[in-house]
DNA sequence: GTTTAAATTAAACGTTTGTTTAACTTTGTC
DNA sequence: GACAAAGTTAAACAAACGTTTAATTTAAAC
């Protein structure tokens, strides 16, 4: 799949406006204007506004699989936890406009089509997180018994929640700016995240 | 505030359009017919469009905060950490499509009203965590140090988590019907949420 | 320099949007 | 039963929507 500066100026746009003003929110007008295009340029290039959202996934949902190399090398049950979340929270966040947009949209049931682009995805990082506890049960380091569904839940969730409630978030920990948001899910929302998945496979009863 | 019954008629009928279209995604013509009124209607009682979804936020955000009164009768940190997310869980799997819709339409910048409506609540909920957990390190029960925001996050997202994907995991859960969904919420992703909480507030380094 | 295809534009297309109107019906009051 | 107020309706409103058109400009090829 290769765009022109033109294509990715629309696919910006429309990434910048969908994640503030959410799809049905967003004009084609709007995304053109964003872009600084003319309006007939989107159908033009992408056929039409729903073509676009569909692109504009097959674009960007690619580079979102947990990188299972990495994690390979790594032997200890606790700091393959560490590198797992580590890595999910720094993918996520930088792609935290496109998590927004998936969260919003495919909870509609209206589009399903994206559904089924993002549930590959899901299926996949639910795979490396099994495997990780799977192999931390086989050396004894942690509890059996969990689901791996709830605990990939529970990070996905946690992290959602703060893309959710930015601004109510970011107004209590009393951060000024966005950039220092980020580093905060980046340090202390990930820091937090690993300490309790270590915490419920080692806790006893 | 004190409605008739075509009144709550259009508000339950936007309620269930709003949580599976969005706000945007659903005209006044679609709420109308839901409700089987006219479309005139609408703005005959609320005014417009806009007003309707206030008015909807606040009829329904008011039966929202976690019940003080019971808590305080539980002294074991432990069981009052259980009860607290228990009726939490409940009170936000009762009202879920409520809950669906603040979280889509408040992560919009264009809403600030709602996500003002929505403050309050989320500032007494949090102060309610809190409290169990200040009480239970006290209690020489817990650790100390930990911030009430990221439990209340964890708990939040875990449970929206559910919510927002109810497709994805109602499948990879094998759950036929939304009632055993519904269910499976109150019993196993509650008990999983209390025994990570209790976890993280006891594990040892 | 001419030709051909691609890119770009302003204007217009037919729908759908939220809202209002004006006429009509129902309901309650004296 | 006359009256006023509230409820209800189909029709019309202007504005915004996604999309298409037809004319024009740009770029590349020969």
């Amino acid at each position: 799949m290769e765009f022109n500066e033109k294509q990715i100026d629309i696919l910006l746009a429309a990434e910048r406006l969908f994640a503030t003003k959410g799809f049905d929110g967003t004009s084609v007008r709007d995304i053109a204007n964003e872009a600084n295009v003319n309006v007939a340029m989107i159908n033009y290039y992408f056929g039409s506004k729903d073509k676009l959202l569909d692109t504009f996934f097959e674009w960007r949902v690619p580079d979102f699989m947990i990188n299972v190399d990495e994690l390979a090398l790594i032997d200890n049950a606790l700091d393959k936890i560490d590198a797992m979340v580590d890595r999910s929270i720094k993918s996520m966040n930088s792609h935290r406009k496109l998590y927004h947009i998936i969260t919003i949209e495919s909870s509609l049931k209206q589009r399903m089509l994206i559904s089924e682009a993002f549930r590959k995805l899901k299926l996949h990082n639910l795979e490396v997180i099994s495997s990780v506890i799977n192999e931390g049960v086989k050396q004894g380091v942690f509890k059996a018994g969990y689901d791996p569904i709830l605990i990939h839940s529970m990070m996905m969730g946690t992290f959602m929640n703060f893309q959710m409630n930015h601004c109510f978030l970011q107004d209590q920990l009393r951060i000024d700016n966005d950039e220092e948001y980020a580093n905060y899910i980046e340090t202390t929302l990930t820091e937090f995240i690993q300490k309790t998945i270590k915490a419920l496979l080692t806790y006893e009863k």
